[in-house]
DNA sequence: CCGTTCCAATTGTCCGGACAACCGGACTTC
DNA sequence: GAAGTCCGGTTGTCCGGACAATTGGAACGG
């Protein structure tokens, strides 16, 4: 399989590859960000082969294991595929951003939608039931409630609705008019790790076609998620209504290998 | 620190682990296995500590770098949390299941409902530009498609209808009665990797609604997916549709680290 | 009493090597 | 020509070691 002069990824260039070892940034990571960029740019064609670890190694001066540590952080994005045998490619399919936790405001500000928020209610409250169990608290503590309507151009999108545990935010509920919520708590220094999401739909009440410009009985999508930080506290309960006329969400998936 | 003879789990036991060389099992993956076991049964407590991985490697008769291997894995899961001059702690959160690539013939089933399922059509026809976008072929192609209606406990759930490259499932079609359509694609060899879905909502047109059991006009959700294998290949195309009454979509997020 | 400095514990990164398992093509054999 | 066999190539698994970076508490000093 004589892979000696031909490079493997074709008659292009020879990749450009190389690392800073006088950088922080450890080797495997700076690796796997050069390969993935030059994946994202086209410059690695879908379906190519990577050429064999050994070699990637010794041309660039680093040990098996590192370049290996390097490639897998790709095949777990989905990126790469490897195979015993064959060896490691790039995969075919065009598809990109393997799903993060999303944030509406950021979703619509990649959209160029340019976000606006209302915020109808800050406020401190005993929780129900229902908001202690999602926030692993006990009833009747006090929580922090959030009301906001979320608006796209000017015309309303959502109804926005989260608890959070008291004292998370502190005074800086204000900013809510100006940023969405998921940016505040990492300005707070908090770090989202998972959260648990359920999407249904319903028909509008009254009130809620009102607020967001539909007709009755309008068909509304729900969200209700829970986010924990990354050492598994509840920080955020959150109960959202979308108006399906003007938003879906949309996300990719991977199997865990 | 001196974690001595205070086993790091708490006042317990120790803990049984051990591995067993002679099988083909992979010794970091009989570990993780064992580990993730024990969390999920709660011999492993929320938040207590696992002991360092040096002396872990030790007890085990492993190397360092299998152990990390096997905890790492566990961390990626989002069941375990590292942090440095500190140790590997089990995840607060009493959540689980990461976010698979979902079927609902599977959920159902999880969920003890015993899916039915009715085939409407099981037919080839030419691609629509719709359909032959989301497969990558050409407009014209002929394509499987299938449409089915899914019952679980007797009353209507979905209608399902899913588009796939022509001769991937052959004669097998008749089983759709009996299994999901996942099922059938890994047992024709095709492994998913990956999907990107949109859900959303919309009110029920007349059919629909006659044919789900629901009234006019009711909110029903929506959901279209593409599935690809593992080569990145688009095996599946679905465009399906759920009472809202009945469903909805409930699924555990991971930020990838 | 409080703040600072220092230190031990623990994970993070990296190396070099060894052998096993698996894939695909070439070759042989019938 | 078709089926089975062999073999080179590649990734998968595992080991043992070394040093760096970070954390949290303890000792120290003000």
């Amino acid at each position: 399989m004589a892979t000696q002069d031909a490079h493997p990824q074709g008659p292009g260039e020879p990749l450009q590859l190389g690392v800073d070892r006088s950088s922080p940034v450890p080797l495997y990571f700076q690796l796997s960000q050069q390969l993935e960029a030059a994946i994202e740019q086209g410059r690695l064609a879908p379906g190519s082969l990577l050429g064999n670890e050994i070699d990637l190694a010794g041309r660039l001066g680093l040990s098996r294991p590192t370049v290996r540590q390097a490639i897998q952080t790709l095949v777990d994005k989905g990126l790469l595929v490897r195979r015993r045998g064959v060896g490691t490619q790039v995969v075919h399919s065009q598809v990109r951003r393997p799903l993060e936790l999303s944030s509406l405001y950021d979703d619509l500000e990649a959209a160029g939608q340019r976000p606006a928020t209302r915020v109808l209610r800050y406020a401190a409250e005993p929780a129900t039931a229902e908001v202690a169990g999602a926030l692993g608290v006990a009833q009747g503590t006090e929580v922090t409630v959030i009301e906001r309507l979320r608006f796209a151009h000017g015309e309303p999108m959502a109804h926005l609705r989260n608890h959070l545990p008291a004292g998370l935010l502190g005074p800086d509920g204000a900013a809510l008019e100006k940023t969405g919520l998921y940016r505040l708590l990492r300005a707070a220094g908090i770090t989202l790790h998972s959260a648990r999401q359920k999407v249904g739909a319903r028909a509008a009440t009254a009130e809620e076609a009102e607020e967001l410009g539909e007709g009755p009985g309008a068909p509304l999508l729900t969200m209700e998620r829970t986010a924990y930080d990354d050492t598994g506290r509840a920080v955020e309960f959150g109960s959202h209504v979308y108006r399906a006329s003007r938003y879906a969400f949309e996300f990719q998936l991977l199997v865990r290998g």
